[in-house]
DNA sequence: CGAAAATCTTAATCTAGGTTATTTTTTTGC
DNA sequence: GCAAAAAAATAACCTAGATTAAGATTTTCG
């Protein structure tokens, strides 16, 4: 099976699509390979797709002045990703979005996005949805932030991903908790 | 002039709605006024309602454990606030909503939002801007949460919520930040 | 208006997590 | 398969921000 029809059967496994609407989509879904580290959006440059994951997995960051580096989100597969502020709004991206894994998945640009929208009102909802719970997502990470301990944290993501626990580097998955390596390691050390 | 129409007012200003879908939203859109600290939405109960601010300012917070406040949304005039997860889920809220200054605006229940989704394919369209756009606005908080300092984040705040500075105590601006009152005070103190 | 409640300030002390540096282990890609 | 690079572990020391406590100021509401 190519890459276009993986990406359309994992899709459709949340959003009941008919054959004409099918096609529509599939004529604007771009397949995509990366290599591990290849990356798919540049910091300074325009996101102008949103990638949804088949295999691998990708992860969005910044690098801050003072070069460290904060995960905001990574996309295993069956996940959307990009950077939403420059998709949304077409400035410069601020995030880097690259290959944690050899990866691969389908793009889609915001113009076409927005264009089958218009043609496929069940796209628009099925987006909108998907909006309301990664705003819930990211609204209760702000909250363990601000109420777990790093520990608490570390084994709630445990709970949550724990596919990726063996998938990515312990590294990544501190720069996503908010912590240095060193101290996610002290962590783990003590259970 | 009312209470809904000075809301359907607001909202116009970002909604582009004709006579016919103004009186479908006019229905559904319920007035309500609250007291200061008077309850929108309880921890356990469920969030029925999204509410449109047009005086005053509701916030959105979590107690934990330790019996600590978070505050997750301030909403002033033109705001929407609610527990989205509750809302969207249908579950028990875990977030307290209730008004930091006396305020009013409108209600909307989930299920008149679907049913509109469903006759007004604009307002789903809008909804779904919004809530990319308060996608956008919680991820950049976690980010902000981990590579600013707290007296640079204070100093974020101060830029980003101008009107808000003079209108809420200064221990819930300490809350939305992430900071105890006591080290907010001492920020302020150098300058 | 005036008393009670809430908020704000200040300051001493404490701690979760950061920093820096070194060594060991694992992974990668030729 | 092996050398180079990346990641992980460990440990000594450091700091941003928390905690506790007490007093001063402001706000609320009867």
């Amino acid at each position: 099976m190519d890459q276009i029809n993986q990406a359309i059967t994992q899709l459709r496994k949340h959003l009941l699509l008919d054959a004409n609407e099918c096609t529509l989509l599939e004529e604007k879904l771009r397949p995509f390979q990366l290599e591990r580290k290849a990356v798919l959006i540049q910091p300074g440059q325009q996101a102008r797709d949103v990638a949804f994951i088949t295999a691998g997995c990708l992860q969005a960051y910044s690098i801050d002045e003072q070069g460290t580096t904060h995960i905001l989100q990574f996309a295993p597969p069956e996940w959307w990703i990009t950077d939403m502020h420059s998709f949304i709004s077409k400035q410069p991206a601020h995030l880097m979005v690259d290959a944690l894994l050899p990866s691969a998945g389908v793009l889609l640009s915001r113009e076409d996005q927005l264009d089958l929208f218009d043609r496929i009102p069940k796209l628009e909802r099925h987006f909108r949805i998907l909006t309301e719970n990664a705003l819930v997502g990211s609204r209760q990470r702000i909250l363990d932030g601000m109420s777990l301990s790093a520990r608490d944290r570390y084994a709630k993501f445990c709970r949550t991903y724990p596919s990726l626990i063996n998938e990515i580097p312990q590294k990544r998955i501190a720069q996503f908790l908010g912590i240095t390596p060193e101290f996610l390691s002290k962590i783990r050390s003590q259970y």
